[in-house]
DNA sequence: CCCGTTGTTGGTACGGAGTACCTTATAGAC
DNA sequence: GTCTATAAGGTACTCCGTACCAACAACGGG
């Protein structure tokens, strides 16, 4: 039932063998022959293997569903914010464990405009298992069924927003901007009962304003590091 | 150059047959053939007109990203964000004109994955339409570029999420619902300079808390009727 | 009236994806 | 050893999508 590593290794291969194929020649010039013969096996094995050529593209799109999911529902009410913000940062730790291949993987998906379509086909999925959970979570607010599908396109959307500028070599520090990403996505997270429209409080005391805001200010550092 | 009622007859008569086809033995088992014989054309007409099997399910597509961009472009910086509402619901008023034609489409991208497919890559063609305008707008807030990406997303999920309202016959008034979740998506948008945070106000007066609560009830009417 | 020109259509042929089915080989189980 | 199960290769088929070519209007100019 569990991973052989004998047959993780003829997936590895084919897998290796298209990235090369692909960037030797490209996508549309390059046939599921081709790939089965470099990697040294029959045609029919590939097609075993993956199902279809995009496939071979993203091997571990299922077992990355997977674990989101498992984070997720692993999630007690207390700490759902920062299972949303762990499950998203699966998916970011996946690619950027990926190195080079992911950035290969991102110049080979934006040259041919039907890997294109099969990526964002696997982006919805991630969205769609969010969606999942925050409609369960959510489901007491106002709006909830629209805020969980909201919350889910901008965890998704905050998530793609880091990864393509790693991909692209434009931040040192993704880990951080991602952390920066969440902060914003989750402005959106409001567990059930807290409203998200500002409060007026009105009070009769003695206290200065400056002493009020020495009061106040640990409260906004600890919401908004 | 202009659109031609003989064509457009040629595409329509192929677009019904498809339908029609597609209905009575579902997708995979009707042939790009079956569809030409059955308006009346050869096969390699249909390919013409469309350019794929699939094409065939989204004809409208092309022109409604042509609509968008330019209730778009039209906007003036005090218009935006009804620009965006507006924009957005010219899609949703395409589907709601299509009627029966729309549910059936809706209905056979659910059961064929490969349609599934198609139809979320056209909705991430709305959604980099908008984050397009969007960042260009946005460009000076701090965080501009990502809110722009989120914004993006949201108005495509909140307008998805009346529309798949209205075509699963869950709701009765879709315009309503649909103002409503563009006020919700809406939320982020913040014309430059208005900070999202909460403000603390701290002041000395003889006031009652009845009387400031009486001040402030018509400033919180307004913003969130 | 004929004749090029242009644009639209149908037909044919081809390469390649993906599927179905059959055969082969390798590895245990007994 | 033999029997069985599982993974692999091979072959044939359908159909998508493209390239190319032939037929056939429409049309204006000679």
């Amino acid at each position: 039932m569990s991973e052989k590593p004998r047959s993780a290794t003829t997936k590895d291969r084919l897998v290796a063998a298209a990235f090369e194929l692909f960037e030797e020649r490209g996508f549309d010039a390059t046939t599921a022959e081709d790939i089965a013969r470099r990697a040294g096996v029959g045609r029919t094995t590939f097609f075993r293997a993956f199902g279809s050529k995009d496939d071979v593209i993203f091997p571990e799109h299922e077992e990355l569903l997977g674990r989101i999911d498992q984070r997720l529902a692993a999630a007690t009410p207390a700490t759902r914010a920062l299972a949303l913000s762990e499950a998203t940062r699966v998916v970011l730790r996946h690619y950027l464990d990926e190195g080079e291949l992911a950035r290969a993987r991102y110049r080979l998906v934006g040259s041919v405009p039907a890997l294109r379509a099969r990526e964002t086909g696997g982006i919805q999925q991630y969205q769609r298992l969010f969606a999942r959970w925050l409609r369960e979570w959510m489901s007491d607010l106002s709006d909830g069924q629209l805020r969980a599908d909201l919350l889910a396109a901008d965890l998704v959307t905050a998530h793609n927003f880091v990864l393509r500028r790693w991909l692209r070599d434009q931040t040192s520090d993704p880990e951080s901007e991602f952390d920066q990403a969440m902060r914003v996505a989750l402005e959106r997270y409001q567990p059930s009962g807290l409203e998200p429209s500002s409060a007026v409080v009105v009070l009769r005391t003695s206290a200065t304003p400056a002493a009020i805001q020495a009061q106040l200010q640990p409260l906004l550092d600890d919401e908004a590091p």
